[in-house]
RNA sequence: GGUCGCGUAGCUCAGCUGGAUAGAGCAUCUGCCUUCUAAGCAGACGGUCAUAGGUUCGAAUCCUAUCGCGAUCACCA
């Protein structure tokens, strides 16, 4: 049982006896850090209730707890405010019960019930940019507090990998690629068929100007332009399952599904399964007809099939369009119900999405209610702001996107040069210098974007670059260094149980590891790995601030100093599976 | 225009299931390396919590309206 429940206990007990009125609970805070005391219960709610002062029922009510409570040493009254200190020997008996422990905090699943995780999700038409790196960082974390939360996890993604987008970049390596691949122009894949992509739209581009200078409308000019037809005429190919086509785009994808696992690699991520658009989008189109039987779907003159939303106060949804050809909404009504096909233990479903897609979850999650499918009510949509840049929205075919890959190799090479001017690592080869400076160059990366609540949007600016001092990557890396430098000093750590007092600082601590697991639980119920990244630092601040004014190894104490290394050990302990839950590494030195 | 989200220090963000004097980091300024790694610690400066009402013993937090920013309402994904 916690101390926060123990006190709840007592202190309706308390009101029974003092007051001889039964309540269901007091309302209880963590004491403010400028008032001794470690639990504060909230007297003013009750004073109606109970008809006395809050002076004197504060009073009455920290005599009785005190008096009758042994884990509860004084107390102290602060305008309605009712501070309880909390015995030493409470938190060093909880200490000991876990500082031994290297995964406290950590549960096992007690079901075979199991959450899909979705995170990624790329199109292969264009390389990763920094707008997918947080939706990675983000589904990646998540998948990894939902693991530690006690939950079975699977990650998966869709690929995007059919449709007119596709068939863009495709025609563009037709019309202008010459046969290039990526081992003739030694670019990773992605990057290469991203670039016919950009090809593809310029030329568009070019002959919608040359169609508007003969006397097309605007609008016309759109539809019309020559390329894009053709590019339809190629999906259309491809439906049919035209066997050049076919070949064609399974080349090109190849090339980049290479390219997005060496990124993927980079950033540490992966997945355990993968569903691909090509393959669930026909299971789609057969919901879409059976919706149609009954009469859940509506066909339009021209044959697209819609879905009227408007009793929900939404819009009417193509689900098909004209042609017959799948439209985004078919493929992903056929991807969920796959995926429960392979997995009946699923009870929940996670999609990691930038927030532009709200609304379209939104219709999703409602036409698979419609079809009657119970799993409907447990689908979420981690929604997330986008990452802007100072000019903007980022925009792959203006060019101004942050590469992901680029991004990754700048961080580690600013970790490197402030490793070089710290000089630290001189005695270390080469390869453990560059591991060290990779850990940190992307836990820099990694903790600036995930400490950020999911909601909010991130503005990053390229030119000031990622900091790497106060709340960062980094700073909690270089607290576990540390640690790790003063346990390397000695042998081993002692298991004796120290029992003397603690200093504040102490205190601090302890509190602060013992509050580990209930950060896991909010920060799964919430999907929020901020919460866990903001605790990892208050944790750290504590550390450094008692590091820095005590002693550790120098402790005249010979049980004091134990316990200060069994202390900070511990620390060690929460800070890896703390950082380990946001995808960041650790170091030995640094 | 409808819908959704956001607005806290010069900048980047915590705090939001209502509670005490609104907290961190960066930037600026002051101290601290012959003592366990100074990517650190201690301190100073910095706020009409967008605005106006309301609910309450008590509001950054809940409700309403207004303003500002963003997203979305495609036979794109």
């Amino acid at each position: 049982m916690n101390i926060e429940s123990s006190l709840q206990i007592i202190a309706v007990k308390a009101i029974k006896k003092l007051y001889e009125i039964n309540i269901d609970n007091v309302e209880i805070q963590y004491t403010r850090t400028d008032f001794e005391g470690d639990l504060t219960i909230v007297v003013f709610p009750l004073l109606k209730l109970l008809k006395t002062n809050p002076f004197e029922l504060a009073n009455s009510l920290g005599n009785y707890i005190v008096e009758n409570e042994k884990s509860f040493t004084s107390f102290n009254v602060v305008s309605g405010f009712l501070n309880i200190v909390v015995s030493d020997s409470y938190y060093l008996k909880h200490f000991n019960a876990i500082k031994n422990e290297d995964n406290f905090g950590f549960v096992k699943p007690t079901s075979n019930d199991c959450t899909m995780v979705e995170y990624s999700s790329p199109n292969t038409n264009k390389p990763l940019h920094l707008g997918h790196i947080r939706n990675n960082l983000l589904g990646y974390s998540v998948a990894q507090i939902l693991k530690a939360s006690g939950r079975n996890v699977l990650k998966t993604q869709i690929i995007n990998d059919r449709g007119i987008h596709i068939c863009k970049s495709m025609l563009a390596w037709l019309k202008f690629g010459a046969g290039e691949t990526p081992e003739s122009a030694s670019i990773k894949g992605d990057k290469l068929v991203g670039k016919y992509y950009v090809m593809f739209d310029k030329e568009y581009k070019n002959q919608i100007k040359s169609l508007i200078e003969n006397g097309s409308s605007e609008e016309d000019a759109k539809k019309n332009a020559p390329i894009l037809i053709e590019a339809q005429e190629m999906l259309l190919l491809w439906e049919s399952g035209d066997k050049e086509t076919v070949k064609l785009w399974e080349t090109m994808n190849g090339w980049v599904y290479k390219g997005f696992e060496e990124t993927y690699k980079n950033l540490g991520v992966d997945f355990d399964n993968y569903y691909y658009e090509s393959n669930t989008y026909l299971l789609g189109k057969e919901f879409i007809n059976e919706g149609l039987n009954k009469n859940i779907f509506y066909k339009k003159e021209d044959g697209s099939v819609w879905c009227d939303l408007t009793k929900e106060g939404l819009d009417e949804k193509i689900v098909l369009r004209s042609d017959g050809t799948a439209v985004y909404m078919t493929q992903d009504i056929g991807t969920a119900i796959q995926r429960v096909k392979d997995f009946p233990n699923i009870n929940s479903m996670i999609y990691t999405v930038g927030n532009e897609q709200d609304y379209h979850f939104k219709v999703l999650f409602l036409i698979l209610k419609k079809l009657g499918f119970k799993w409907s009510e447990s689908l979420n949509h981690l929604s997330y702001g986008m990452v802007d840049l100072p000019s903007g929205k980022m925009k792959s075919r203006e060019g101004t996107v942050v590469d992901a890959d680029d991004l990754l190799v700048e961080m580690i090479n600013t970790a490197q040069e402030i490793s070089s001017e710290l000089g630290k690592l001189e005695d270390l080869d080469q390869e453990e210098k560059n591991n060290v400076f990779e850990i940190i160059g992307k836990g820099a990366l990694k903790y600036f974007i995930l400490k950020v609540d999911p909601k909010k949007r991130i503005l990053f600016d390229p030119k000031e670059s990622v900091d790497f001092q106060g709340n960062t990557g980094p700073f909690i890396q270089y607290s576990y260094v540390r640690i790790q430098a003063i346990l390397r000093k000695v042998d081993s750590v002692s298991n004796d149980n120290y029992t003397g007092s603690l200093d504040t600082k102490e205190k601090e601590l302890i509190k602060q590891l013992l509050n580990f697991p209930i950060v896991i639980q909010n920060a799964a119920n919430t999907q929020s790995p901020a919460l866990v990244a903001n605790y990892v630092y208050d944790l750290v601040k504590l550390f450094n601030s008692f590091y820095q004014s005590l002693p550790i190894l120098k402790t005249s104490f010979e049980d004091r100093k134990i316990f200060r290394l069994q202390l900070s050990k511990s620390v060690s302990y929460t800070i890896k599976n703390a950082l380990d839950l946001l995808g960041v590494g650790v170091v030995q030195r640094m």
